[in-house]
DNA sequence: TAGCTTTGTGTCAATTATACACTATCCAAA
DNA sequence: TTTGGATAGTGTATAATTGACACAAAGCTA
């Protein structure tokens, strides 16, 4: 839960940065983590970025996608993954973007290419306005997000593209959800994610054959409607089932 | 057909790379195209290694990419995608590379980024021994790969892992083959791409269904044994296709 | 012309996908 | 205490897809 302190003994790499789309699920939509840049961009354009930096010269990508994650979040442990470089000549030059270079960089007319990430990260672990650390940032759900500073939108483009094939493959989502959870959550997350409705039934069905859920005896409390029972994921049968191989969630 | 000039006005950026691995496919099997370093890296460690090089200040990964293809085998309009960043801070100062980086490179000691692509070219089209580029560039079936230079080897598995995935979803395999061939062909290079046999009735099945071949009413010639009918790849039918949208080829 | 090699074809059973509607449970408000 | 509102939870029938499997036809060669 402490974030790293600043690298010492090394540089920061003035060419190359990592930037990430940290995911995050609040129970009706997919959202995702920004950085309000503030009334200095607001004026030229977009407020809102990824979270992201140059990397140190004795880190590998992953550690500083990590790093990034972490001294925004104070989480580690996190699911994340890459997906993939960014490296247009100007990508960080648009005029609506080079003021607020010009404050965060020591070489703000450097050429970077940029290398994406996405993570999934439980939102309950973490609601910005209880961190000391970074109060300018924010979930915003990603429906609502239609431009973002940089090639930013584009790269979210891409981690949304990512993750909706990933899950077809692999039952990742449950790095969003809190421990105990109910279907019709895990449902709407899928249909989030997928961003198309999934029917009810089928979905129940197809998602219990997998065998990875553990039902608890233990139902929701408080809702003005039927409760619903709590699972949790279960993942030796998840770690069975990979080695078994599977591919296809198939929704 | 022609490689590009050296770029005037653009300087080499000492700390980004692009790599390729070039797909190819000699109607049998899955082959790369590779680099051999010669006699020089043969003591230390792996002589072969995929082409690739620094980047231009003025051009973007994609473009870096091209260029690189095109440079070895003067193709352009070639298949094209990105497999993703490599970045371990020591990916290129193994014992056994630094004598041929110091051959090659103006600061063979900095830290460098590479941004993997793998390209699919059909292999009638380029012939090392008779281009007059790059003689010391030769096919490899990517089976009998066991190690290469630096980080390649690892790089290689990304993309051998990013096209079986990604054959899974569109048909791209038409890239590799010449512009008329039989089931038969395709079939083997479905094969050896998944690397896995496929049943060849129900490939056949399978592969028709989608409507993306015309059958020419044309047969092999002089193959000691039933000829097969010729097929082409129907490029507006898969236009058609893609726009309705389709997700699973499901091998 | 006999033999070798690869092509090309169909069916059946099992599995999986899709479409679809009503009752049960809890809370809140009257 | 009863009623209404909201969501949970459940099964079946049809269509589509998968997977397993074997033999005759065509051309070449010796």
């Amino acid at each position: 839960m402490q974030h790293n302190p600043k690298k010492i003994n090394s540089e920061l790499n003035p060419n190359v940065s990592v930037d990430c789309v940290i995911f995050g699920f609040d129970l009706e939509q997919l959202t995702v983590l920004l950085i309000d840049r503030g009334e200095i961009s607001s004026a030229f354009g977009p407020r809102m970025a990824l979270p992201g930096n140059l990397i140190y010269d004795n880190e590998n990508l992953d550690m500083a996608a990590n790093r990034v994650l972490d001294e925004l979040t104070g989480l580690n442990n996190i699911y994340l993954e890459q997906v993939g470089a960014f490296g247009d000549p100007d990508r960080i030059h648009k005029e609506s973007d080079r003021e607020w270079l010009k404050s965060i960089r020591a070489e703000p007319e450097a050429r970077v290419i940029t290398v994406a990430y996405f993570t999934l990260v439980p939102m309950s672990d973490y609601k910005p306005q209880a961190s000391s650390f970074a109060k300018n940032a924010d979930w915003v759900p990603v429906s609502e997000i239609k431009e973002l500073a940089f090639d930013h939108f584009e790269i979210l483009q891409a981690a949304k593209d990512k993750l909706k094939q990933k899950i077809k493959i692999q039952p990742i989502g449950f790095n969003l959800l809190p421990e105990k959870f109910t279907l019709s959550q895990l449902h709407r997350l899928y249909e989030s994610i997928l961003d198309k409705p999934l029917d009810k039934r089928n979905f129940r069905r197809k998602i219990q054959k997998l065998d990875i859920l553990t039902s608890l005896s233990e139902k929701q409390r408080g809702v003005p409607h039927k409760p619903s029972l709590l699972y949790e994921f279960n993942e030796e049968k998840y770690q069975e089932l990979t080695q078994t191989g599977f591919d296809n969630f198939g929704f």
